[in-house]
Parts: C-alpha cells; structure tokens; sequence
DNA sequence: TTGAATAGTTCATAATCTGAAGTATATTTC
DNA sequence: GAAATATACTTCAGATTATGAACTATTCAA
C-alpha cells in the first residue's frame, strides 16, 4: 500500500521523519477532535486538559506557546459555559487563578480519556511503544518548557 | 526548576504524556518557523518538504490531511512565486502534478536542513533517542497515512 | 512616593481554513 | 456509444482563529 511512501521516508533524515510523524500525528489528532466536543473548540480542549491544577494565566500562555490575549479569551469561553472561574492569585493580586469547576473536572477526565483512546488509534502503537515514545515525548516537553518559559512565571506553576 | 511540571506529568496517562509532548513540539516548530522564512507560509513549507517527488494534488491533500481547495491555494501561491509548476498528469488529465521547479528544489533543501537543526534544538535529543524518536514517529505515520487516505488515491503517489 | 515592571484585558485587524457549488475529464452503465 | 455518474481540482464567500498594540490594575524597587 503505502511503500513507495515509507521507502522515500527512509531516506529522509531522522530528524524530518521525526518532524513529519509528529506533524502527521498533531493534525490526526486534531482531526479527531471535532468529533467528539461539539461545544469546545480546540483550544478549549488544550487548555482544560492542562488544568490539572489551578494555574496563573501567563503560566498556561507559556505552557501552551501562545499570547496573553489568547488565553483571556479561551478562559472567557471557559468560564461563561461554566468550565471554570477566576480567582485573584493570593500571592499576587495581579494575576488570575483559573480553577475547574465540577463541571470543568468531569469534562476534562473525559477529554483526557477520550484523548487517549484517539491516541491509540492514531498512533497504532503498542503499549510498549507507547510508553518508550512518552518517554521521550516527556523528555522533549521538558526541554521546551524548559527553554520556553521565561525565568518569572515558573515558579507560580504548582 | 520545571520539576513540579515533569512530576505531574509523571501522573498522567503515557498516551496523555505523549500528546502533550507532541503538541509543545508541533507549537514550538511552528513558532520557530516564523523566524527562518518570510516570503513562505507555514502551510507553504509543508507542502514544498513533501514534494520529495512531483504529486498530484489529492495526494497531497490527503498527506497533509487537509482539504482540496487549501491544496490549491498553497500551490497557487508557490506557483506565482516560481516554487513549482502544475503539469496534467498523463495518467489522468484530470488531475495536475505538482512539480519543483530548481528554485523550488534549493527552498526545499534548505526548509530541510533547517527543519532538522529546529528539531534537534527544540527536541534536545541524543542522536540514538532522535533515530528511537524517529522509528516511532515513521511507524505512527504510516498508520495513520494507512487508515488516513481514501484507497483510490494511493496508487498514484509515487 | 514615584517610576518601572508585570499580569491580564480589549479590540481591531489579519491570516487561515473550509465547504458548497462549478468546470473538466474519466468511468460505468445500459 | 450516449447518458449518467464519479472523480480531480477550482472558485469564492463566509466563518473561525490568532495576534499584537494600547490599556488598567497591581507589585516591586529606589
């Protein structure tokens, strides 16, 4: 079926065959994702699924590499449908807490579910597979982060 | 310093883990892009680093799994800029054939050069974890390019 | 106390993506 | 072999989304 496609892939450096994995699997994913949350948009999606815990604004807008602005709006959606609410950061009265709701828990332990399973499909791998690619998945993340944050928005992110 | 990150990570699904790996690498890629090439869009150099060969455009489309009419627009774009050039396809005159033209062939070599140091410093890996991170990344495409195309297109890619 | 830095907001703009309807060619059916 | 159907791509108008510059509120430093 696909070898011409996997025998020039071959050829390619690891690094692109990296890239292009990656690339393949993001937009599958996101693919994927309009077909189960009719009401949340993606970047709904992304942003309650990292709310594991109460988080600062400009720490999710440095953990998911975009803009302030974008983050206002998406907690706006979240918190008018009742996903989430604000919460002045007592050690810091400029900032925001964003805290899930019940409402917000439930959804996300199903995003994060169903988020899996899409995975799985996706991806094809098996369980082995999947967690050496976590672990170096995890790795990469670190390192992004890592480089990404800027020095004064780390510490507020527990 | 991102410790608290990487434990609560730890917690989560391997599946969730690898997600959320994939996309901080899909969305730091994108962003370093926007620092190498100003005359190109995104969707632009993904079209010129898949066009290893000439393809035809619905092949294309279902690579980049995306629609036709935005298959279109990139290519009209990289056709007015002298990146390519659309010739009928023998086969079927239907359908056009993307072809590199030389000018076309030098962006692409270097998209690919730079696209893989991106990689490298954005990822932060050894070269034994790229290749182990690349393995699986071929693997993960190929399944989903597998289940991803419509049979009728596939015959006509190489 | 004042000035500078930081956290988040607003809003207008721009970039992007899509899907439905259209054109041209190929294939199937009777 | 003519008509009907399917396929490959295009057009285009509208929807969605992302962004950055200017703004408010709070904190920090001198």
């Amino acid at each position: 079926m696909s070898d011409d496609i996997s025998a020039r892939l071959g050829r390619l450096s690891p690094e692109i065959q990296a890239m292009m994995g990656v690339y393949a699997l993001y937009w599958k994913l996101e693919e994927s994702f309009d077909s189960i949350e009719t009401d949340l948009s993606h970047q709904e999606c992304h942003m309650l699924i990292k709310l594991d815990a109460p988080k600062r604004m400009g720490v999710l807008a440095a953990d998911m590499l975009t803009v302030p602005s974008t983050i206002t709006a998406t907690a706006d959606a979240l918190e008018q449908t009742g996903y989430l609410t604000r919460q002045r950061d007592p050690e810091d009265r400029r900032a925001w807490l964003l805290v899930l709701t019940e409402q917000g828990e439930e959804a996300r332990n199903m995003l994060v579910t169903t988020a899996g399973e899409l995975f799985r499909s996706a991806s094809g791998l098996n369980s082995d597979e999947t967690a050496e690619f976590a672990r170096l998945a995890r790795k990469i993340r670190d390192n992004i982060v890592k480089t990404g944050i800027p020095e004064g928005l780390k510490k507020c992110d527990s």
